[in-house]
DNA sequence: ATCTCCTTCTTGGGATCCCAAGGTGAAAGG
DNA sequence: CCTTTCACCTTGGGATCCCAAGAAGGAGAT
């Protein structure tokens, strides 16, 4: 069970995030007491965590005020992300040997494979393919052999709200079967470049470790940037909806066995 | 003026890397109340703040006991933020000409170079060649126009001890003059990277910034491992006397001006 | 002498109260 | 009608109290 502080920073994220509170909005203390059943202690604390993840700006004297993050807020955010992992690559394949994760990365590469000859993206399999992405990113940030760079990754704002290396998924898209051949095709792009990055590091190639993650990390965002282009009138809610956002918080499908 | 819960965080950081506190040692909350005289609410929140540095553990059920940084623990957070800092400058170098930078960056290389010239390595021109060498670095960090970098460098732990781009200056070098002349050396390779950064920068040669602050940061890591080597007995308070570590906060000398 | 159980203390986490400082809006006066 | 002032409210930040759950240590039983 978790604190009642986090519990509630969760909610206000998600209503955050959800529109409940427009862009810009002032949240009263007192009001959120109100709402959300707590006393202002609780609230303070989890609004200085927001404050952190970047949902919330303090306004001096004024309480605070939400600023939901824009989609160049998380690409911002991913970029940052990704050059940490190509880090993380480089590091894990120079001590490829003194580690123990590559059947981690292999199996979740293997899966990820599996959903794709599946080829049915439905939301169930979809999370699935979240999770063990997530797997993937997780195990190369955090086994790398510098915690700093996992415990960093997780301090980045906006990064709370989303899954390790984020997958975004486009509603529109996977809407029609045309879409779905070109995610799929991306999925499998996507993978193929885990599996570079995979046999760098098995080998100890650490200069293509890194390259092969930056490669990635850029797939990523400019996947981003052209959905970004193309749906220049979606709300943040429609792209978390389908991206690797968070809401629930509660499906931690990433148990790091030590 | 700083709140309390800060102030008594700086507090307890100072007297756990001074060596008041031994490594492991349990701090009982009840006790820190007495010592610092507060109650028991901002002693909890310092807490979780040094808990987030990585100065403090948790012990479920048991609060949090001292865990004082070890070298090997700066090294890789320097690696971290080094790495964060090569993004920096390929993102201030691309972004070039949209940003006004460069004059700042060139006036911290002057003045390191000043220093330097004036060859007296007092601690009153150590504590000012910090600073500029702060500047350079904060401002690259700052400026490059991904806010995150900078604040996700800020989020490291153990980086609040220390300040921007840590110089690291070893007590016994410094107390014979041959031992001057090659800090002088190291300063001089030191700042001709930054030179060497800055033109990559001013010419929008992203590559180059990035591969540049890249030697630049390999430098510095290099530096305190053959410093660790050679003083395998210094505690980390003597390493700490003479880097960047702050132990007072108050010298906050990179005023951003927006 | 060892093991078990119970008491006690500490931690974790909130609720409530408190006070100072700064913002806000309404009323009074020009 | 505009300005100024003052009362009121909110925020920021602590102190104090409270309670449940778990650790630690001591007393009693085997």
């Amino acid at each position: 069970m978790e604190s009642i502080d986090t519990e509630l920073a969760n909610k206000i994220r998600k209503d955050v995030i959800l529109g409940t509170y427009d862009d810009g909005a002032r949240l009263s203390e007192a009001q959120l007491c109100d709402t959300y059943g707590v006393s202002r202690t609780p609230v303070r604390l989890a609004l200085r965590l927001l404050e952190r993840e970047g949902i919330l700006r303090r306004a001096e004297g004024r309480g605070y005020v939400v600023h939901s993050p824009t989609v160049q807020d998380i690409l911002q955010a991913v970029q940052v992300r990704g050059h940490l992992e190509s880090l993380a690559a480089r590091l894990m394949a120079q001590s490829s040997g003194r580690h123990n994760r590559l059947p981690t990365l292999e199996a979740a590469i293997d899966e990820i494979d599996k959903f794709i000859r599946a080829g049915n993206l439905d939301d169930a399999s979809l999370r699935k393919l979240q999770q063990q992405n997530a797997v993937f990113h997780k195990t190369i940030l955090d086994g790398c052999g510098n915690d700093f760079v996992g415990y960093t990754c997780d301090q980045i704002s906006h990064m709370p709200m989303l899954e390790s290396g984020s997958m975004v998924f486009d509603k529109q898209v996977l809407s029609t079967s045309e879409g779905i051949q070109r995610s799929l095709f991306r999925l499998k792009l996507g993978n193929s470049q885990h599996k570079v990055i995979f046999e760098a590091i098995q080998k100890g190639d650490a200069v293509r470790a890194e390259a092969m993650m930056r490669e990635h990390s850029n797939t990523m965002v400019e996947y981003i940037e052209v959905f970004e282009k193309r749906n220049a009138e979606l709300t943040l809610t429609d792209l978390i909806s389908y991206s690797g956002i968070n809401l629930d918080q509660d499906a931690s499908g990433t148990d790091e066995a030590e």
